[in-house]
RNA sequence: GGCGGCAUAGCCAAGUGGCCAAGGCAGCGGUCUGCAAAACCGUUAUUCCCCGGUUCGAAUCCGGGUGCCGCCUCCA
């Protein structure tokens, strides 16, 4: 079995290799620190957040670099706005992308450098391209000559003649082809500026990702990911740059993800239909967010809706009750030292030996071009199985079912972790939803405790009137009641 | 105008040449339950946008059409 990966540069999907056995080296481009981050930046935080967790699984050892744009026109425009200076802006953004980040449960890249702290090294790979002749400088602007080099378009799958032909891109007349873009610009007035070979100036947006993924990951290195938007020009002008300064390959592999859209519209702040990410995790779960984001596969459009968030807590839901059913039967059935597979019998062995596949088709799934869409059907049939499991009338819960139903457990969180789902205790997982739910409904705890309370005396009394017209009550407001041998638990639809 | 993607049940969504077209949600019937809920069992696409073609065989490959979307300007 190897991991396959659909590679934007072939477009084709091909087998995983890396440039060192055992080892990965991956960037992907972060984000420009001016605002708060949206879901879309979540998607494609979470898409790659699980491509490095799955390298991982699979025994790579990662270098994981994940940059931050702390100089750039929209950040000046916002401290020119406020008044203050453009690190205290990239600050305060960087601060709250690393609390949403770390809020959506992602694992912190190995690197992640900033564009102010390797201008050095910029202005060291445009001096190398103005020498190869593939760049030049006009009044202290210095631009790529793209027609000279002759890959450009190779990513995007489009040559300079498709381009020319609907350009509809502003015209410069410092630029000798309209296609060739800036890396570096001289500063106007009350613009920040560093010093550099053509006069004081800030490096233009693209060169940065070429240097700061060098500098980490050498001249040439595995995969290199971001938001399909990236692609062209982007990502197309890394390309420029790096092999041009080098005239090795750059990136081996590119990987993009799929936009998110709102009502089938694209999100975007011109069309004020975005969300952030903090306003997401008021109402749901971050797994609940995740979940969302994995059910489809990573390259594809998603439609992104309150409902749609809703079905995922559903599976959400699913997911943690058999977590929770599994806890507590272990709890209270002790344990099961000295078992193993070998020694099992009846339904125990039977139902184990499915649930055992789990680990294997999940691998497989994810080294398809990490298909995490079949990789949570092939959870939710394991779901199945130990729900079954339980309900059989064979089911005994004795050592040998408490060792499988642990088995399944840690099938199931090894998996789930990768995904970076199920990592929450369940317990905890039902709790923090009831608070989310009721408070989005401005539902009471107190208030409907009490009223469980009096209908639970009244089923004591056997008054079902009364406890029926007490539960439609609650339903009204949107809380359901499930009775146990172990109490009354609620929750919010 | 150029380049690219997508179209699978009521909804979401896997599947890229061959067992009954995964899985989730919703629906229906049943088991369980005081009644429910959850869970389980069964059931829900003779068919994968349309028309041709290749093949013993296609949702899957090829040609044409229709519809939706993205990129070509900052964008995850």
């Amino acid at each position: 079995m190897s991991l396959q990966i659909y590679n934007t540069l072939s477009k084709k999907k091909e087998v995983f290799t890396p440039l060192e056995e055992g080892k990965v080296g991956m960037y992907c481009c972060g984000i420009t620190a001016y605002d708060e981050c949206h879901i879309g930046h979540a998607r494609s935080a979470i898409v790659f957040d699980v491509i490095y967790r799955y390298l991982r699984y699979r025994g790579f050892n990662v270098t994981y670099v994940k940059n931050f744009t702390d100089v750039d026109d929209k950040i000046i425009a916002k401290a020119n706005a406020e008044g203050k200076d453009i690190a205290e802006i990239a600050e305060r953004y960087i601060k709250e992308h690393n609390e949403d980040m770390d809020a959506l449960g992602l694992i912190r890249p190995t690197v992640t450098p900033r564009a102010t702290e390797n201008i050095k090294g910029m202005i060291r790979m445009i001096a190398r391209l103005i020498e190869a002749g593939l760049a030049y400088c006009v009044n202290g602007d210095v631009f790529y000559s793209v027609d000279k080099f002759n890959g450009y378009g190779k990513l995007s799958g489009r040559t300079l003649n498709d381009m020319m032909a609907g350009a509809r891109i502003e015209v410069d007349e410092k630029k000798k082809n309209p296609f060739d873009f800036v890396l570096w610009k001289a500063s106007k007035k009350g613009e920040p500026w560093w010093d550099s070979p053509w006069g004081r100036g800030r490096p233009g947006w693209h060169i940065e990702c070429s240097v700061m993924s060098q500098r980490y990951l050498g001249e040439t290195f595995d995969i290199h990911g971001g938001g399909e938007d990236l692609i062209f020009p982007h990502h197309e002008n890394e390309i420029a740059q790096a092999e041009g300064a080098t005239d090795k390959p750059f990136a081996r592999y590119w990987i993009h993800n799929g936009f998110i859209k709102i009502s089938s519209e694209k999100m975007s702040k011109s069309l004020g239909n975005f969300y952030t990410v903090k306003d997401v995790l008021k109402k749901y779960h971050p797994e609940v967010v995740r979940l969302f984001i994995l059910q489809s596969h990573y390259r594809s459009v998603i439609d992104f809706s309150d409902e749609a968030l809703r079905f995922a807590r559903g599976g959400m839901e699913r997911f943690y009750s058999t977590l929770k059913n599994i806890e507590e039967m272990k709890s209270r059935n002790g344990s099961f030292d000295g078992l193993s597979e070998k020694n099992l019998s009846g339904i125990n062995e039977k139902y184990l030996k499915r649930i055992d596949f789990l680990p294997e088709r999940f691998v497989k799934a994810m080294d398809d071009d990490f298909n995490t869409a079949r990789a949570i059907g092939y959870i939710f049939d394991t779901i199945r199985l130990v729900n079954a499991y339980i309900s059989d009338k064979e089911f005994i819960p004795d050592a040998e079912s408490m060792f499988v139903l642990d088995s399944a457990k840690r099938y199931i969180r090894e998996v789930g972790k990768v995904l970076g789902l199920f990592l929450d205790d369940p317990v905890s997982y039902f709790e923090q939803d009831r608070r989310r739910e009721a408070g989005k409904r401005d539902l009471d705890r107190d208030t409907i405790e009490g009223l469980i309370h009096a209908r639970n005396v009244a089923r004591q009394e056997k008054q079902w009137e009364k406890a029926d017209s007490i539960r439609e009550e609650l339903r009204k407001k949107g809380v359901v009641l499930r009775d146990s041998s172990q109490g009354t638990i609620w929750s919010v639809e």
